[in-house]
DNA sequence: TATAATACAGACTGTAATTATCTATAATTA
DNA sequence: TAATTATAGATAATTACAGTCTGTATTATA
C-alpha cells in the first residue's frame, strides 16, 4: 500500500500553486516541463483538481489554471482527497459480516492521520522555499 | 490506495488466535476452510506472520500454527506491518530532491496512525466475540 | 523404517490498477 | 479565421496484487 505517484505529483502542483497565488495564469506546457511529466498525464491530474475545486482552468489565449481556493487554506487532505478518493483504506472482506470490530479500529486509526492532514496546510511547508526547491530545503 | 487483502485475511487470522490462545495447534486446513480461502495462498500469509515473529509454525504430525508473542502483547500494527512491510506511505517521487518537505509531513501524517495502530491490541477487539463472528457483534 | 500429516518455497498465471501516450475535440481570444 | 489553450476518449505499457500448482522438507507414529 503506497500512495500513487498521481498523489505525488499533485502535492508538488499544488504547492507550486500556492507559491505563485495571484500572479498570472499558469498553462499546462511550463508546469510539465518543470515538473518534467508529460502535459496529457499532467492534465489528467489537474483535471481531478479543477473538479475538486482547488484550481480552477480557462480555455483559449491567455488561459491556463490558477489557484481557487484562498491560498492559506489549501489543506494536505484536500489535495489528496482529489486524487485518491474518498473511500476507506480498510474495508473487511469477510463474507458474512455487516458490522466489523477490526474495520472500526482501522477506520479510527485512518482518522488520527486524516485529522493531521486536515489541519496542515500546504502554506506552511511552502512559505519558505522557491518553487523549484520545494523538495531541496535543509531542515 | 488501499489495504490489501493480504493485510485483511491476516488481522482476521491474527484475532482468531489470539482468541485460541493455549489451545492445541491449527493447522492449515481448518483455518481455510474457516475462512473461506485457499489453503495455499493462506499458508503464504501465515509464512509472514511466521517470519514476523507473531506465530510459530510446526511442521509433521500434531503441528500446525500457534501464537507466539503473548496474547495481550499483538497490536494491530504489528500485524500490518508484517504483511505490507514498513516502508513509508509516501516517498517524494521528484528526481532532484533528498529532503521534501512534503514528505516530512505526510510521514508525520502516517506517524499518528502509526501510534494509534501499535497502542490498539487485537485482544481489545476480541475478547468479547465468538471467532466466527470476529465481524458479526452490534457495537 | 515407511507412511501420513503437516509446513515451506518457487514458478507461474490471471486480473486489476496505475502510469502514460496519442489523437481528436471544444472553447476562447485576438 | 487562426492560434492557443484545456478536455475527453481510446489505448498501451508497466506494475502490484491475488491466487494456483507443484514439488520439497520435516516430524510423529504405527
Amino acid at each position: 500500500m503506497k500512495y500513487t505517484k498521481a498523489t505525488n505529483y499533485a502535492l508538488h502542483i499544488m504547492a507550486f500553486f500556492v507559491k505563485q497565488d495571484g500572479r498570472d495564469n499558469l498553462s499546462l506546457q511550463p508546469i510539465a516541463n518543470h515538473m518534467n511529466i508529460s502535459p496529457t498525464y499532467l492534465s489528467k491530474i489537474l483535471t481531478q483538481l479543477v473538479k475538486a475545486d482547488l484550481i480552477q482552468s480557462a480555455p483559449g489565449m491567455n488561459g491556463g489554471y490558477s489557484l481557487r481556493k484562498h491560498k492559506n487554506e489549501v489543506s494536505f487532505f484536500d489535495v489528496i482527497q482529489a486524487i485518491e478518493g474518498s473511500g476507506a483504506l480498510f474495508t473487511c472482506e469477510m463474507n458474512d459480516q455487516s458490522d466489523c470490530s477490526l474495520e472500526r479500529v482501522m477506520r479510527e486509526a485512518e482518522n488520527h492521520m486524516i485529522t493531521y492532514l486536515k489541519e496542515k496546510k500546504l502554506i506552511e511547508v511552502v512559505a519558505k522555499n522557491s518553487m523549484s526547491s520545494t523538495c531541496k530545503e535543509k531542515v
